[in-house]
DNA sequence: ATGTCGTACTCCGTACGA
């Protein structure tokens, strides 16, 4: 007996401005769980009624005022849930939940890495210095053997890896996001956990494949200049589940879009 | 290609982060 899962993670960049939207998103491709980043929102003004009423009884948040945060909402209840602080901050960057499936937990990892600033060098810049020490704690606790339960991780990891995640990879080479130091280390962590790029599972290199574009272009869709920041990573015993992954390009042109696109995964469990 | 967003305070404009 086996069940389609079907989870989303999205960097909405502000969830009380993008609430249409993602209520849109629900209504298009009725996922099981949700998984959010920069809600910008503190805890006690989440719009949870709003979730609770689209059948998203289960809801674990971790936000503050005006930056970061991250929320994963379910349809499925929660075993456990679990937060972690990175950096000695208490800058709302990651959120756990154990999904209770019977005999078949998962656990799915929500995180929102520090974006690093302008100048790629940690000696001038401390949000880079932060980028860097918060994928160092990264790699010590996801990325130096495999994980002991079946996990899946996702977010906006800040970082494009290879060379057909950016819409040009030589343009890229010094710019924050798509540097060798980034991906590299992103790369390492991957690799040393042995986890699944479930995305490029189903988008094989050297296709283009891009979950971001920048607010600043004048035309994003014809300049189409992206880079894939957003992630889908799966432990080994999970990785041959994986059914479908859509990077939906088509809601960066929603109305008051965020910057950054959902991407939908199914799996069978 | 220093351009466009969203949030909070300095609160009907400015500063900051992204």
């Amino acid at each position: 007996m086996s069940r389609t899962l079907t989870l989303v993670t999205w960097n909405i960049n502000s969830v009380r401005l993008r609430l249409p939207i993602v209520e849109q998103l629900i209504a298009e491709r009725a996922p099981d769980v949700v998984c959010l980043q920069e809600t910008k929102c503190p805890d006690g003004n989440f719009p949870s009624a709003a979730f609770k009423k689209l059948g998203y009884e289960h809801i674990a948040l971790n936000g503050q005022k005006g930056y970061h945060g991250v929320a994963t909402l379910s349809r499925i209840p929660f075993a456990a849930t679990e937060m972690r602080a990175f950096c000695g901050k208490e800058d709302s960057r990651h959120v756990a939940v154990r999904l209770a499936l019977g005999s078949d937990e998962v656990r799915i990892h929500n995180f929102y890495v520090p974006a690093g600033g302008d100048e790629p060098d940690p000696a001038i810049n401390d949000k880079f210095a932060h980028k860097l020490s918060f994928l160092a704690e990264l790699e010590q606790w996801i990325g130096s053997g495999p994980a002991a339960e079946p996990t899946i991780v996702v977010g906006d990891l800040n970082i494009a890896p290879l060379p057909d995640d950016v819409w040009s990879h030589k343009k890229l080479i010094d710019v924050v996001s798509h540097t060798p130091i980034e991906t590299e280390t992103l790369e390492r962590i991957r690799l040393g956990g042995q986890w699944h790029d479930v995305m490029r599972q189903f988008v094989p290199v050297p296709e283009k494949l891009y979950t971001w574009w920048s607010y600043r272009a004048a035309d994003w869709s014809a300049a189409d200049k992206g880079r894939r920041l957003d992630h889908v990573w799966a432990s080994p015993g999970l990785a041959d589940r994986f059914r479908s992954m859509t990077a939906l390009r088509d809601a960066r042109g929603w109305d008051r879009p965020s910057d950054h696109v959902p991407v939908v995964v199914t799996l069978d469990l």
